[in-house]
DNA sequence: TCGAGATATTTTAAGCTTGAAATATATGGT
DNA sequence: ACCATATATTTCAAGCTTAAAATATCTCGA
């Protein structure tokens, strides 16, 4: 039994691991797929960027405003990236920052009235781009997916967070 | 009849297709902490970037190479990403390119043996990182995923080919 | 053969993204 | 009160990415 499992394994292990990596391609080939269908037609519908969108689309979930270092974990990307993308959304009216006289090392942002209108307006849209992209999944599709997409989230920041932490050792 | 579905079809669209933009939202999110990881793991042990890595795993599959076109597609990039990107691996001495004396039009590309060579060591470990993080699933949880994603690429296959067509109209 | 499209690639400008270093501010223990 | 350390953000250089225009080459029908 244990040599069986012994010769399942070195084999798996001589095929480079082939199930897994053709699940992440395929994970990989679906997300950008959409991905540059959803930009090109922000682009061309509404003249504005994925990032841009992607931005708003946090800041609208927080409607007394968050930190750039909040936007920047939620968005999952550098800090250094929030920075610019809120400087030119604040000089084009969407985004109002604040500070808290508290902490003056934070810087707050939220939406304007305006990109709060605006952003509604794209959202709506977005939302019908999304729903006809997947439309060839039904209910129980979808329910199987989301649950495969939890188990696989949860697997890849176990082993992330685990990293994460042992470079503050 | 007709009534309650219209009321269940406003529902919906007023909803803004929740589920729907759900399933994207944790797909992208899964896709994209992986492929940080992936990106960190590949600097950090072979100062080699993700795009870079990417290109010549689509060589190695061609052994007698291919053209840029063909390799951009692949990619799911643009043409000028893909010639950059050749550049700096010819370059680096892991690609060269050749061209095909009855079509002067194209250039063709394919790995030289040191690429070859590096990107066997690299392809190893990578395989080795994606099973890593994908370790909380199963062979059924594996299965369903692909299953569901192939799904998924179909329905946005669909749709983008469909507009995709009406450029040419 | 000529020339109108089709095809393959390159160039360019604009914008995104990162990791790391730098700056600014806060906090807690002494 | 001081200072070491932690936290929040900005700056910077390097590299990626795209869409669109430009260039080069091919194909094929009149």
């Amino acid at each position: 039994m244990n040599l069986f499992l012994d010769i399942e394994t070195r084999a798996s292990e001589a095929e480079g691991h082939k199930q897994e990596l053709r699940l992440w391609l395929r994970l990989l080939t679906c997300s950008t797929m959409i991905e540059r269908e959803i930009r090109r037609r922000l682009r061309a519908r509404f003249e504005i960027t994925l990032p841009r969108f992607d931005l708003l689309a946090q800041l609208e979930k927080a409607p007394d405003g968050m930190t750039l270092g909040a936007l920047s974990q939620r968005m999952m990307v550098s800090n250094g990236n929030v920075t610019g993308l809120i400087k030119l959304l604040v000089d084009q009216g969407s985004v109002e920052s604040f500070s808290d006289p508290a902490d003056r090392r934070a810087t707050y942002v939220r939406l304007t009235a305006t990109g709060h209108r605006s952003f509604a307006k794209m959202a709506a849209v977005h939302g019908d781009w999304i729903a006809e992209l997947v439309a060839g999944l039904d209910a129980a599709d979808m329910r199987r997916l989301m649950d495969g997409l939890g188990r696989l989230k949860r697997s890849v920041q176990a082993i992330s967070q685990e990293l994460g932490s042992q470079e503050h050792e």
